[in-house]
DNA sequence: GGAATCTTGTTAAAATATTCTCAGACTTAG
DNA sequence: CTAAGTCTGAGAATATTTTAACAAGATTCC
């Protein structure tokens, strides 16, 4: 039975499933059980099984589910086929590292564009993404269709950018900055990358386990 | 009342808390109560009253917490104060803008040296930090203290090469690495960081919103 | 083809997490 | 000093998430 609200926790879950599946596909696994399945990924089958009837019927009693089309079904879940734009802000090491070696087509992202304040690295490209001036920005949003914006700038400036881009109808933030991010709009999705908040967690359990 | 086991939810939390008391303190607000704390943050009042109850009685009636006191209670909760050891493995562009930008000391952790397989790296020193050969990993880790480690390196060596640490006492992994590491010994900590996983729920919820 | 075995999707139960409520302690203002 | 107002921490009530149970469909093996 297909759920009309889908809870975050399942959200979240899906992308490790989505990886899980990929690796069975390169192992040549044709099919799997939910509980072979959980066995591997150490969920239990039930979970498994909750999860994706979220979604749909992926799976056939007696048999299981064949992995190459339920991995199918979850990444089209998750939009990997999809075309969607990115753009990023801010091209330091962190901005760099990320053009490098993110396989954002994977994903179903392609990168147009790079924008930064820096002289020095206006104009040039990087891993074939050109850099661009901030001042361009505006015109750039307004001009192309830009669905997610990777914000890697420095913290104090992140919420009036991203105020910027949501005003210019952006509603996608990757966001690299360790300040929390908010918009009234609803339609405004913020997905954060925390470094700071995630060792401090590993600080804590290794210290109390 | 102290709790015993404290869920990841709560522990989750702690950081963000500690991410806004410090804002606070730099604001120069010195007493707030759960109430206006929790308008800031858009959390309820109960759940950061339920949450620092897990810890201890940082309040008072009538007054609310203490700015200053409170982040340091929380802070020394998740180790800030502590001297704890880290090393990198994998120098390459993502580790190198850890290296550069990431406040490690800040947050209670000090880089003692980084390792490498690559000639052109091993030797030099990123942002102060040493990097050493690989095959000098093992001797390393014999003869210092090191409570962390952070991967960043291929993905089909992640595993192997967490093993050998784990084999060595090592109890703490950062793992920036698209794979899910396990351990047999349950005292080994893992924290992830999946940039893939994070960007395929945004790209989920962009097209759900 | 038929019996035994699997395995799903769903519903129910159990476990967790969050929110509500309130007595009692403290603060502040007069 | 007193009265009115504030706010915490704890326990109770909800809500959510996870796990267990199971009927029914499908597969496999003889």
């Amino acid at each position: 039975m297909k759920k009309e609200n889908i809870s975050d926790a399942v959200i979240r879950r899906l992308p490790r499933y989505y990886r899980q599946l990929t690796d069975l596909c390169a192992r040549g696994v044709v099919r799997i059980s939910s509980h072979s399945l959980g066995q591997e990924m150490n969920i239990t089958a039930s979970q498994i099984r909750q999860d994706f009837s979220c979604f749909g019927e992926f799976g056939q009693q007696g048999y299981g589910y064949n992995v190459e089309e339920l991995r199918a079904e979850i990444g089209h879940i998750l939009g990997v086929d999809n075309d969607h734009h990115l753009v990023m802000i801010g091209v330091g090491n962190l901005g760099r590292a990320l053009l490098r070696n993110f396989p954002f087509s994977q994903t179903g992202f392609s990168v147009d564009a790079a924008f930064d304040v820096s002289p020095n690295v206006i104009g040039t490209t990087v891993n074939g993404v050109p850099v661009y001036a901030m001042s361009e920005l505006e015109h750039y949003i307004e001009t192309h269709s830009v669905d997610v914006v990777v914000l890697t700038i420095p913290q104090d400036v992140a919420q009036d950018t991203a105020d910027r881009l949501i005003e210019m109808g952006v509603h996608g933030f990757w966001n690299f900055t360790n300040v929390e991010l908010s918009s009234a709009k609803a339609d405004v999705k913020f997905e954060n990358i925390h470094f700071a908040d995630s060792l401090l967690t590993l600080s804590y359990r290794i210290a109390n386990r």
